[in-house]
DNA sequence: ACCTAAATGAGAATAATTCTTAATAAAGAA
DNA sequence: TTCTTTATTAAGAATTATTCTCATTTAGGT
């Protein structure tokens, strides 16, 4: 990632956040670590460096840090939690033999969805967002 | 749902299942109760009539009706899961204000996706299913 | 009716996440 | 820079959803 600690700063300040050693580690955690790390993962990078990191503290800075649009949060059909900096809109692939999660940009495909749905027009539901949850298999898998 | 006992007892006996009372009652809950349910929401309508149905087990019945098919889950933002009785290929409508999940099926949209990955093919992974998380607001809420 | 493997009940155990509270620190004001 | 206010954090207890263990029961073939 080329993400330096000055544009880090900036984007929590940015947002009208209190720029902390903790939420600078977790974000930059987020960023270093490929593939939507879960919190299990950040806690244990952030604690390389800042062992006395709670666990709690993680929980709560990933909230606010979801709340005001710097990651998402990645639903898996396991029972964890797993999170994501990228914030371009983009699809995910679910392999079903591997835990890897891989983000899926295409711009084509989403001019397609929002012509569909535009010409669709549900009655009663405004669409806002269209994700598309892609499973299939890695050929190394 | 116009799912009736026999088609029940027979559904899980033509997948080798044995046919329990318990087995029966989670299914009946799951066409029974609308909009898909938490292992919560199963286990409090089965217990209304069948009071001493243990927790554990209706989690390993879940389970089991998964793996064999029978009803599917749902992911959700939140850290419950959902399932899902309907077995018919469909994409869900996720409100942002309420928890309700609707089921959309679109038979042309779908024919339309299959079509834009086949062309695609993706080097490196074999799509096998596409399911949309369709995110936006009912009216009514 | 009997046998055997599979399913269940009861409740303990685990895993992920949230909550509580006192102590600490960031950011603006003086 | 120092002070003040308020948000943030550490520590660990509590909660929630789910899984596990094991003794008991039961479905379905014989």
């Amino acid at each position: 990632m080329q993400i330096n600690i000055t544009q880090l700063r900036d984007s929590l300040a940015d947002k009208g956040l209190k720029v902390t050693p903790q939420r600078m580690n977790i974000l930059e955690a987020i960023y270093s670590l490929n593939n939507h790390p879960t919190a299990e993962n950040i806690i244990s990078y952030v604690r390389e460096k800042h062992p006395n990191v709670a666990t709690g503290t993680v929980y709560k800075v990933l909230d606010t840090l979801v709340e005001n649009e710097l990651i998402k949060k990645v639903k898996t059909d396991s029972d964890t939690m797993r999170y994501d900096g990228i914030m371009n809109h983009h699809h995910h692939l679910y392999c079903t033999e591997c835990e890897l999660i891989e983000d899926y940009v295409d711009e084509d495909l989403d001019k397609i969805l929002k012509n569909y749905f535009k010409k669709k027009n549900f009655s009663g539901f405004t669409v806002e967002e269209v994700v598309l949850q892609i499973r299939g298999k890695f050929d190394k898998c």
